[in-house]
DNA sequence: TGAAATGTTGGGGCG
DNA sequence: ACGCCCCAACATTTC
């Protein structure tokens, strides 16, 4: 009978447009498809239980489309180097094909496999999938990586258009003498006691089938409008796309040439098109980013930051992680997080804001409590857009620039119907103070059924002494 | 993919 | 009529 090969599924759980899946079908072998649930490996970079969640129903999505592939998904739990090792002895496989991972970890877990299994005469195939281009694609003209978003961009878009996605493989010849495995209910991935992800399929699809609609429902009705409702949080107006693009559900190269077929021939949609692939662009730049600079996760990138003078109120903390800064659209937003799994990116960018300048604590402690609470949690996106918001990374916001999280609300919520939404304790206050409670006179308070410090927080940090107080800090750091 | 401070201009009230 | 002041409104600079 003929060896088997194995393909490890890892942040690519679909069977479309997968060129690595494509190339051990090609292989004319019986395939082995498994996954391995791996907590040990990233250290301390592991991702959280919200993101668990999304990964177990996108898991049992993905087990039930190989079933109708005539095949199944095995599996595993434990470190992937030892899992994957053992696996290959104990079916006698002949090779082992992936995609390609970027995280750090993932990166150096690749190089420790592929030399493992190369002594065992076994060879490790890695195939790209999961970006529209490979770092080592796109250099400067002095062949080094870039460091800023546009000319990056730039260069990307002036290569060959990323190749059309590949055809679905019609069949899959799955190997007879499959190990059992673990069920999907061994892995524990799911919140028990309390179950406080219990709505949530209500809110989200785990799965390629979920990604496919979530796309066509962004093209059908918000791209027409992307440039400037991606800005207005009670819109919603953007995509929804980034956990099925962080678990490989719907590949880049999928996401970029439906969106061309949609928008191309229409010319009002050029603006909308444009702006929307350059936000899968900075997908892009983070990966590349973290890929060239794998020290971005735990330094920052500009090394002046290094002596930030950083502070540790733990309370300030724990009232951000909870909404309760008394910042509406701060509260709102951090709220929306805990809620269900997702913040809309205006929002993300205002609490990073607020937590790395009003209250002066460290950027890692808000990446942490993002990995641990989104959906989408994506080491490079996080990571890149933590220091992008700190004033510390590549092509980063300038340290002086300060959002001031009362004019944000009143320009991006300007009826309050997003903050009402997710501070419901507030909603009876007039639009004039809704971002504004600490504003409003005593009798439109008490109308409101608003008690300051009893109902709703007084604000923790007074906006215009927090602003001079970061950039004192950041006068003093940049001063070195 | 900011906000605040500072500078400039021009209309209108007023003595 | 004229100069003066005030202050929106807008532009520029600074953080």
């Amino acid at each position: 009978m003929a060896k088997p090969v194995i393909y490890w599924f890892r942040q690519d759980l679909r069977t479309d447009d997968l060129p690595g899946l494509n190339a051990a079908a090609a292989s004319g072998r019986p395939l082995i498809a498994c996954y391995i649930f791996d907590e040990a490996s990233p250290g301390d970079l592991a991702t959280g239980e919200a993101s668990h969640w999304w990964l177990h129903h996108s898991l049992a999505a993905h087990s039930t489309q190989l079933d109708a592939h005539g095949g199944r998904l095995l599996l595993l739990k434990g470190p992937a180097r030892s899992e994957l090792v053992e696996l290959v002895r104990s079916v006698d496989a002949e090779a082992v094909y992936c995609s390609r991972c970027y995280e750090p970890w993932a990166a150096a877990l690749e190089e420790d496999l592929h030399a493992t299994l190369r002594e065992a005469g076994v060879a490790f195939k890695r195939y790209p999938g999961s970006l529209l281009f490979e770092p080592e694609a796109i250099r400067t003209q002095s062949d080094g990586p870039y460091k800023v978003f546009t000319p990056f961009w730039k260069a990307c878009l002036q290569q060959a258009a990323p190749a059309p996605a590949a055809p679905r493989r019609e069949a899959l010849d799955f190997h007879a003498d499959t190990p059992e495995g673990l069920s999907l209910e061994a892995l524990a991935l799911t919140p028990k006691n309390p179950d406080w992800a219990a709505g949530w399929k209500k809110l989200w699809t785990p799965g390629a089938e979920g990604a496919r609609s979530t796309l066509q429902h962004f093209l059908k009705h918000s791209i027409d409008n992307y440039a400037r409702g991606r800005d207005h949080p009670h819109l919603n107006a953007t995509s929804h796309l980034s956990p099925h693009l962080h678990f490989g559900e719907i590949s880049p190269r999928q996401v970029w040439h439906a969106v061309h077929a949609h928008c191309d021939g229409e010319p009002t949609l050029r603006e909308q098109r444009n702006k929307f692939l350059s936000e899968l662009g900075w997908r892009e730049f983070c990966y590349h980013l973290l890929h060239h600079f794998p020290t971005l996760p735990e330094a920052s990138f500009k090394a002046q930051f290094e002596h930030f003078p950083w502070l540790g109120d733990a309370d300030a903390l724990r009232a951000w992680q909870r909404g309760r800064t008394g910042y509406p659209i701060v509260d709102a937003g951090m709220r929306e997080l805990w809620q269900t799994g997702y913040m809309h990116n205006r929002v993300r960018m205002i609490v990073a804001s607020f937590l790395t300048k009003h209250l002066l604590i460290h950027w890692q402690r808000g990446e942490a409590w993002f990995r641990d609470t989104l959906v989408d949690a994506d080491l490079a996106n996080n990571v890149c857009g933590w220091q992008w918001v700190a004033g510390s990374g590549a092509d980063a916001s300038p340290y002086f620039r300060i959002f001031n999280p009362t004019l944000q609300g009143k320009k991006f919520d300007a009826e309050g119907d997003y903050v009402r939404r997710w501070v419901p304790e507030i909603k009876a206050l007039p639009d004039k103070y809704i971002h504004e409670p600490s504003a409003a006179p005593g009798d439109v308070l008490e109308q409101a059924g608003v008690r300051l410090g009893d109902t709703y927080p007084a604000p923790i940090v007074e906006h215009k002494a927090a602003r001079e107080a970061a950039l004192a800090a950041y006068a003093a750091v940049k001063q070195g």
